[in-house]
DNA sequence: AGGGAAACCCGAACGC
DNA sequence: TGCGTTCGGGTTTCCC
């Protein structure tokens, strides 16, 4: 759930302060607690809290869905999965109720590493490269041409959604951004993408900018009990809308299975293109 | 190569 | 109220 929009929010976040957190920059680790060992996917939980302690954060970032915080010697990445959310505040004591690993740093300042679901990980890395290699392009980055996106597209015979959620193909959508983001563009889920009209690849591709800026300037959407603080939930087009008139036509909103997932859209303005 | 299914997890929602 | 069952969601892995 927590897809780029949400990360985005994280990481400013943390960069930053606000969002009733305080900012790491600059902080030294003087601790590391792991209360799940599996939580760390590299390298051992003993190494990990060796190795990370007197490392000074030098600056957060964002690739894909990942947490990229950049220590003075090394890498420490966060993948939230599905219900993941960092919490930062003061003090020792647990900051959350699923706690799976804490930072301590100088100045009492804790980040605490929520993941009920015990689905994310943390990677401890000299070079990123191995992780984030595989990943396709950033959707926000303004070099990200429609014309290469439509090549790409043609380049595929997949159905449309599944492909929008590889993060090999694209990085950082989601179940949630990549339903919307194919509402407002009027593609059914299931079409191919080589199907798909240069014109067609164009809109998807403004569409997606759109839902995923209009997250990120609503702090992400915080439809899991887990990831609060955002608002993008009041907003959505179709996703969970199942049964709900859509908001261009008042078509109820149909709910089907594509790729295991639940999938949202209106059959009025994204017909499906085999029926 | 694409796509379906299972696995990893567990709180919440639902059914009775 | 309390129990048991089902569901969902990001990613990887396995199989057809």
């Amino acid at each position: 759930m927590p897809e780029l929009p949400e990360v985005e929010t994280i990481v400013r976040s943390l960069r930053d302060g606000g969002r009733g957190s305080l900012s790491i920059m600059g902080k030294k680790i003087l601790k590391a607690k792991v209360s799940w060992d599996r939580t760390i996917e590299t390298p051992s939980v003993p190494v990990f809290k060796k190795r990370v302690i007197n490392q000074t954060v030098l600056d957060v970032s964002r690739r894909a869905k990942y947490i990229h915080i950049h220590l003075s010697q090394d890498s420490l990445l966060i993948h939230l999965r599905m219900s993941g959310d960092i919490l930062v505040g003061e003090g020792i004591k647990p900051l959350g109720k699923y706690s799976r690993m804490a930072l301590f740093f100088e100045n009492n300042t804790q980040l605490s590493f929520e993941n009920p679901r015990k689905f994310g990980r943390v990677w401890l890395l000299s070079d990123t490269d191995k992780i984030f290699k595989d990943l396709g392009p950033e959707p926000l980055d303004p070099e990200f041409s429609p014309n290469l996106f439509f090549e790409m597209l043609r380049s595929k015979k997949r159905q449309i959604k599944p492909l929008l959620m590889d993060q090999k193909f694209i990085a950082g959508i989601g179940n949630i951004y990549a339903d919307e983001a194919l509402n407002l563009a009027k593609i059914h889920p299931a079409t191919s993408s080589d199907s798909i009209t240069l014109k067609e690849a164009r809109k998807l591709l403004k569409a997606l900018n759109e839902v995923l800026q209009e997250g990120i300037r609503r702090n992400g959407a915080s439809i899991d009990w887990v990831y609060k603080g955002g608002g993008f939930q009041n907003y959505f087009r179709v996703y969970q809308r199942t049964d709900e008139p859509c908001l261009a036509c008042y078509t109820p909103i149909s709910r089907i299975v594509i790729g295991q997932r639940g999938t949202h859209f209106c059959p009025k303005c994204q017909p499906d293109p085999n029926s």
